[in-house]
DNA sequence: TCGCCAACTGCCACTCAGTGGCACTATGAC
DNA sequence: GTCATAGTGCCACTGAGTGGCAGTTGGCGA
């Protein structure tokens, strides 16, 4: 039985949500850099220094929708049955149970938002890049602990969390690229076409490839 | 014939060296955040004003080594007869090419120790990856232009090119962690290594794998 | 219900990376 | 030698980020 949050817990999250949805308005309007703290703190009605202690940096304002929805694929991977399957493959359904768990109100559109921003700002971008990094060393670390990996550093282990990660980090930043109402379900589909394009990847060459992916 | 550089041109490259080789040693001994733009000036005997005219960020000053490792890999693609390979082949022997123009005194110790910052400091490596990632897009223009790549946006060429910079980003990285004296044939080699390892990361599972990588 | 304590907030002063303007200096071309 | 341009340093400034601290709020036990 879940107890109901107390309301200092209740206060905490309203105050993150009003944050991170000034900072998508803000942002997105006038583009991150021309933004200051003092405005964003202003239209949320907060302090800097409460800011300050939400989030670590103002990018992670801009990224915080990203990243919930890859921490939602770590709780997949660390409630996932161990068995002896692909690491691909586990994570690939990982990324598809974190993504069906994202499910509040306007959570597809606020991603887009959120993408579209790292599109157009490197700074946000950068901080998106090295979150995904440290997600395939948070994703090992569980691997070693559930799922009985032996060789968290033998290269193929490395390379297959990292494939895993580019393949979700192109598949959200086509999905983003859509026109049209942000629909969650289209991109767990366009998740699934990018791991379904990654063995051809290896041979792939210049030429035109025998089908469009 | 290629003309003597100007005086001018000469003291460029001289504060730029100046400016890296301060910041190596400096953000090396003491730590990147806890050594000010101030200081490294100071030591380089140049003023800030011309630090920001020489780098774009204080980041900017500890990868420089890193980044003309990849714009040599970058050349090196440029330079390739055009031809029908696959991508992850003609990416590999592209970094390799680049690999062995980096022939200065002192570069590979100067890229152990950039490499040695980035793991320590979050923000380095997060502008690496960002690097990297503009990289791959540096790449597919290159490959459009010169190697008739016809579909770039195509997933698997854009995994393709994700893989590529994963294994060498990881070779460099467990290249840098080693003992002993930085030795850029041995850089060489884990690069070969990683590139190896790339079929058998689509299949690897959590058990000990066949053979260490 | 009350009181205590811990969590939380806002205010403020500050640091430092980064920016732009401008006067001065050095170099290169003619 | 002259002149124009490239390059430099100085300076004032902004805004992200930090730490300290007093005041407020909420939770819990008696």
């Amino acid at each position: 039985m879940t107890a109901r949050p107390s309301l200092r817990e209740r206060r905490k999250r309203r105050t993150r949500e009003a944050l991170i949805d000034s900072a998508l308005d803000l942002f997105g309007r006038r583009g991150f850099d021309h933004v200051t703290l003092d405005e964003l703190c202003e239209a949320a009605e907060v302090s800097k220094r409460t800011f300050f202690r939400t989030f670590t940096s103002k990018e992670h304002a801009a990224m915080a929708t990203y990243q919930d929805m890859w921490a939602a694929a770590l709780e997949a991977l660390e409630a996932a049955p161990p068995g002896r399957r692909p690491l691909v493959d586990l994570m690939r359904d990982s990324l598809l149970a974190g993504l069906d768990k994202m499910d509040s109100d306007g959570w597809a559109e606020r991603l887009r938002r959120t993408v579209h921003l790292s599109v157009a700002t490197p700074a946000i971008e950068a901080h998106c890049l090295y979150f995904c990094h440290r997600t395939t060393e948070a994703a090992l670390s569980i691997m070693r602990d559930r799922h009985e990996l032996a060789a968290p550093k033998d290269f193929r282990v490395l390379l297959a969390m990292d494939i895993v990660v580019a393949a979700h980090q192109r598949s959200i930043a086509r999905w983003a690229a859509r026109t049209g109402e942000a629909d969650r379900a289209l991109l767990a589909a366009d998740t699934l076409a990018a791991f379904g394009a990654i063995p051809d990847s290896l041979t792939v060459t210049g030429g035109a490839p025998a089908q469009e992916h």
